[in-house]
DNA sequence: TTGAAAGCGCTACCAT
DNA sequence: ATGGTAGCGCTTTCAA
């Protein structure tokens, strides 16, 4: 009742550098020094300041370390793709982990901007370049995305997630689209495929077209034609793949292979098949793109183009955080390699062993 | 070349409350009050001191704010969920979604804390007794989670998604699970199924064991037998409720309804129960919890106890706020409703219109 | 190698 | 109603 501002000093909040100092017998300074590494410090100095940070749980107030050396620590990763894509596909959450799992290795808050739409996206700006972040990780940016030119053009610092539209100098990961792609659709082709259909995302990202045109090459260099029927669009959504392979088995009910530029919408797609009364892959093979945790779980089982997506996740951090350490530095342009992995829904590996007996309450943590 | 340290001086960096007071004749301590809308300042100056603040672009230095009111003006987002059911189950999307949204209706920061293991928990901890954020939104802690334990009793500002098992007072919001998934069974009951499984999530959950007792309930005012091996645990995971309905299916060849306590699941359970050579819903009726945005695309469409996914979380973002403006306050408890909402797999509802055409390359966004 | 001390930009107290 | 000023917790010269 009696309303008290603050200083409640029952909990021992707010152990200071002054408190660590106290506790070592040395002076602020030299605290300072060991917590950021500075190698002008003694080295049993070094050891007894370390301690007495342990014991008393020190963390340093990231406000006033900002204050003096304008960084914040703080890393904005920005998404720009609409909340069903984001959601729906489990492609983004193993990216993310990768990102988290990095900033926090280097010690960096991740504020996540969510910008659904035009409104959000202004608010997004604004408070990026009000110098809150020391920089930004862009993840999914369709076509020339407005947002990214004006960052761009500012010069804040940031990586992108598969090659941007548009910009030459600006740093991004990417994977091996269009040779991944192209390996998967070679691999239906020597295996005797004949009628090779594939659903494609939307071609605004790069990842798409490439993917699309990767496609496009095996049939080339096998001689075939490119039949634009035998081409759908997925939209990389689960739900738009479904209808799109329906209506694509009812034109082409000949179809015998499929390749997908992503699992979701290739799982989607084996489903749909499935549902037209032909099986995976007897009568049809599908290959999937992203090697998601989920293409293990299905059943039949999906073959897939690997691209490392948690590393990939890293990666961005660590190119996003060398340009802040190094303004002038050129951009860097990372681009992992893919893996062809097969699976049964090619017919090139047996089911798994038999499931695991319904009923089990286990649960993942304690 | 010459690697200068910062101040490149071609961005105007730096307005400070200094040159805004110089600007419009006044100290600092007013401009501060006009910034922070204390009422104590003339209507002249007030003007003036705005009017300086718009010429000279004055951002205020959110780091030297919060070392002086010991607010960060973050909110910490933790996800006590592994990585493969968080990304896996688009329920938490939509739930990060409304997070997100009301966060930045009140303008403050999202900082978002995976914490997958038991070593990312630890520095997840440091930094939230570290004070680094003003308060914490919790989602998905299992039974007496050991960390939401040590926060509570630290007394740090706190929402959790769900009813948290072992504490009484601490906020927390959560849907009315029990009577939606007794309305769901009594549906299928009093539409003349006789034979009605469940498929429960992890128990440790109290979403999932309330969903669980919903159901027995249901059973129990109908005057029916519970029937142990009619309940299989599907851990919210689409590949353990396949396995688990596939299981069930043998066992009982007579079922001819499902409660799922999880659309994803629900989701799952539809494509065994296909897979099976059954007919949803003519052979068994399927009723999912949630009603995420694929139940109605999913075919047939999903029958569901609808959540407000999206608003309760931007409930927990306003009780997490109030909780760290009224320090002492009560915590507050909110439970939504729920509705059943029919569809499909019930066979409450006649297909949608035709799927649109496929092959349409359109994006959602510029 | 270490310490003393000067701020970083802001708010909150105490005067007036 | 307004101004002076003491710090918030940290890093970083400058001296020793």
């Amino acid at each position: 009742m009696v309303g008290k501002k603050r200083r409640q000093h029952a909990v021992p909040r707010g152990v200071t550098v002054k408190d660590v100092a106290q506790r070592a017998g040395v002076s602020t300074a030299t605290v300072s020094r060991v917590v950021n590494g500075n190698p002008r410090v003694g080295t049993e100095v070094k050891a007894a300041v370390t301690i007495a940070i342990e014991e008393l749980g020190y963390v340093p107030n990231p406000s006033a370390r900002s204050l003096m050396t304008h960084r914040t620590g703080s890393i904005g990763v920005v998404i720009l793709e609409s909340a069903d894509r984001l959601f729906g596909d489990p492609f983004f959450g193993q990216l993310m982990l990768g990102i988290s799992a990095a900033l926090a290795d280097r010690d960096r808050r991740l504020v996540l901007m969510l910008a659904p739409d035009r409104a959000e996206e202004a608010r997004t700006e604004r408070y990026i370049v009000g110098d809150h972040v020391d920089g930004i990780v862009l993840v999914g940016p369709h076509g020339a995305d407005p947002l990214m030119n004006r960052l761009v053009r500012r010069g804040v610092p940031m990586v992108v997630s598969g090659r941007p539209v548009g910009h030459e100098s600006v740093s991004y990961v990417d994977a091996h689209n269009r040779t991944g792609a192209e390996a998967a659709v070679r691999h239906l082709i020597e295996h005797g495929r004949t009628s090779i259909g594939t659903i494609y995302g939307t071609l605004d990202l790069p990842s798409a077209a490439d993917r699309l045109e990767g496609y496009r090459d095996a049939l080339r260099a096998a001689g075939r034609p490119i039949d634009a029927s035998l081409e759908v669009s997925g939209e990389y959504r689960a739900r738009t793949a479904a209808d799109a392979i329906a209506g694509l088995l009812e034109r082409h009910p000949e179809l015998d292979a499929l390749f997908a530029a992503s699992d979701s919408m290739a799982i989607a797609a084996m489903q749909a098949i499935k549902d037209s009364g032909r099986r995976v892959p007897e009568d049809v093979a599908v290959v999937g793109f992203d090697d998601l945790p989920t293409a293990e779980e299905v059943r039949p089982t999906l073959s897939t183009v690997r691209q490392p997506i948690e590393a990939m996740g890293r990666e961005m951090v660590r190119l996003v955080l060398q340009q802040i350490d190094e303004p002038g530095s050129a951009a860097n342009q990372v681009v992992f390699s893919t893996k062809l992995i097969l699976r049964e829904s090619t017919g090139d590996a047996a089911p798994p062993a038999a499931a695991v007996p319904a009923g089990t309450g286990a649960s993942d943590r304690g």
